[in-house]
RNA sequence: GGGCUUGUGGCUUAGCCAGGACAUAGCGCCGGGCUUCUAACCCGGAUGCCGGGGGUUCGAAUCCCCCCAGGCCCGCCA
């Protein structure tokens, strides 16, 4: 209801005063909502703000398109305290299932995410990239967009030429043990390898151009490594709750041929430079290193093959959402440039910052990183004791479902709870910490709002709030569908990190100063409606961001 | 060296793009609260020249310039 409500203030305000910007901040004590606008009024009419204010509020006030809305001047601000009618219409809507959800929208995203080199297992770097992907396409579909994911597998580099080479020297291990680990173990070997030895190194380079060139029995080794690494993050991403809906290789895009037809439209750009590589000359647009598509022995590289990727997602979807690390920031702005000049749709794209060891940087190729299947391991366990102590009377198995959820619930949310512009260094003490600012908490308190429905049994709906705790929680419950547009617009998933904890901070405030099934009458009818609309909206809150709303733990 | 980016109480962090009314929250610290709906909880307290210096503005954590410190990038890697 808070879209509805801001948005009448916001034509009433452009209406009245025929500015563009109505100024709108937040009201915080003063209201539901304030305007500065004022300000800027004063300085066009050359009268003092406070009189501006006056006059407006009292112009505002009379409209018959802001009824319900009260509307005062408190010095040179406005504000907005919306009417009883805003708590009751909100808490309504909040009741129901699927609340939060926006109308269907035209048109198709795509989002790609994740798309880690298929050379070992996920990190905890990569599943920084796995979860704001995650959190974004969840928070997409419910802003009502039609949306597909995708994971972009790099099926023919040089790291995977490495890696096909590795297994063909090495074997790929014991069929026993998950494929991303055994191929992490030939990759790390080879590298080690393949260190001051440029022969070996130029075997490596024969294996990329014979799968340039479609040789059957080295692009079978190539499928066949991928495949076996594949299988090993795909289990991963599973246990982190997390699916794409498919899976793209980028060799499709060299035998299908749309790399041949990308070189020969760039052939005709004036950035086109030719010599024994091909390549583009993007300084006009500010970039003053070389642009490279292909290499001189004929073979292209990644670039070549992601403008290809890239005009297909165009083709086909009309908007383009590609989660990457900040060590691509450059590569990314030359993609969106040529997309730009070959006039195709460009990609938005969202970097996120390094995950590093308090040691330094990790390494897959060092075999220097904490893998998201031991961190879901370690934090798991610590998760099953932690159920374990509080719940003696539960058994071995729903104890583990509990302490599973957990532990994606912490290691999801301490992810996306930060953000993604800033680097973060991995620390086994916070993912391990279940209380206050984590996903834990607020399953919590979800867990909580469940317990206390349980016991209340059926009941009829009720809308009367007057307890201070009670209005600040409703209030907070009303933003919930305002979140989730504002995370689809700035694309910045940590927004709903934050709106979940306060909201579950609410509820236990709530909870802690007014008993809910010991009220009697209208008050527990009223209460008992508010915990409802807590916990769907706490429940859409947590599926958002990927977190199971465990209805006990 | 050039480009991008971050710098907010002891530590972590929101707010910055779209400048406004006392700068957000968590950890840690100090002091309280479980015969009462799940204490993975709640309440109270201490702690900030918002990296430094200039500027723009009625008003700057927020915009501009310079400087300092950290991260990332600058490959016929991805």
């Amino acid at each position: 209801m808070f879209l509805e409500y801001s948005g009448r203030v916001t034509k009433a305000i452009q209406d009245k005063t025929g500015e563009s910007d109505p100024c709108l901040v937040d009201g915080g004590e003063h209201g539901d909502l304030a305007s500065t606008i004022a300000f800027a009024l004063a300085k066009r009419e050359r009268t003092s703000p406070v009189r501006i204010a006056l006059d407006l509020a009292k112009d505002l006030g009379a409209r018959p398109d802001l009824t319900g809305i009260q509307v005062s001047a408190t010095g040179p601000y406005l504000n907005f305290v919306f009417g009883e009618g805003y708590l009751r219409d909100s808490i309504r809507e909040a009741v129901k299932p699927g609340y939060g959800t926006l109308p269907a929208r035209e048109g198709r995203v795509v989002i790609e995410h994740t798309s880690a080199n298929p050379n070992g297992p996920l990190h905890v770097g990569h599943i920084r990239n796995t979860i704001i992907g995650d959190c974004l396409t969840r928070a997409f579909r419910k802003a009502g967009y039609r949306v597909e994911t995708h994971y972009y597998v790099n099926d023919m580099g040089r790291q995977i030429a490495i890696v096909a080479w590795a297994v063909d020297r090495y074997g790929d291990g014991d069929p026993g043990e998950k494929g991303d680990d055994r191929i992490a173990r030939a990759y790390i070997a080879a590298n080690r390898d393949l260190e001051g030895k440029p022969e070996a190194v130029s075997e490596i380079d024969r294996l990329m151009q014979k799968v340039e060139a479609g040789d059957p029995e080295v692009t079978k080794k190539f499928r066949t490594a991928v495949t076996t690494c594949l299988d090993g993050i795909k289990k991963t991403l599973l246990d982190l709750g997390v699916s794409h809906d498919r899976f793209i290789w980028e060799s499709d895009f060299v035998r299908n041929g749309d790399v041949g037809r990308v070189l020969s439209r760039i052939r005709r750009l004036e950035e086109y430079r030719e010599d024994e590589t091909i390549w583009l000359d993007l300084s006009a647009q500010g970039f003053k290193k070389p642009y490279i598509l292909r290499r001189s022995d004929g073979t292209t590289v990644y670039a070549a093959r992601d403008i290809a990727y890239h005009i297909w997602k165009a083709r086909n979807f009309s908007r383009i959402i590609d989660v990457l690390g900040a060590d691509h920031k450059l590569i990314g702005a030359q993609l969106v440039t040529t997309l730009g000049i070959l006039g195709e749709t460009t990609p938005t794209i969202v970097h996120f910052e390094f995950v590093s060891l308090p040691e330094g940087s990790m390494s897959t190729r060092q075999g220097k990183f904490v893998s998201a299947d031991a961190l879901m391991a370690e934090v798991a366990a610590r998760a099953y004791d932690e159920v374990t102590n509080r719940r003696t009377e539960l058994g071995e198995e729903p104890r583990r479902a509990i302490a599973r959820a957990v532990s994606i619930a912490a290691i999801r949310y301490d992810m996306v709870k930060i953000s993604p512009e800033k680097s973060m260094v991995f620390d086994w003490k916070e993912a391990l910490d279940f209380e206050r600012q984590s996903g834990p908490y607020i399953q919590y308190a979800h867990a909580r709002a469940c317990s206390i429905l349980e016991k209340a049994g059926p009941f009829a709906h009720a809308y009367e709030f007057g307890d201070p705790q009670e209005i600040a929680l409703a209030k907070a419950i009303a933003r919930f569908p305002a979140v989730v547009e504002r995370v689809t617009v700035e694309l910045r998933p940590h927004l709903l990190a934050a709106y979940a904890h306060e909201l579950a901070n609410l509820f236990n405030t709530f909870y802690q100063h007014l008993p809910v099934l010991k009220s009697e009458g209208r008050t527990r009818e009223s209460r008992l409606t508010l915990v409802s609309a807590t916990e769907n909206t706490l429940k859409e809150a947590l599926l958002t961001l990927g977190i199971d709303a465990l209805g006990t733990m």
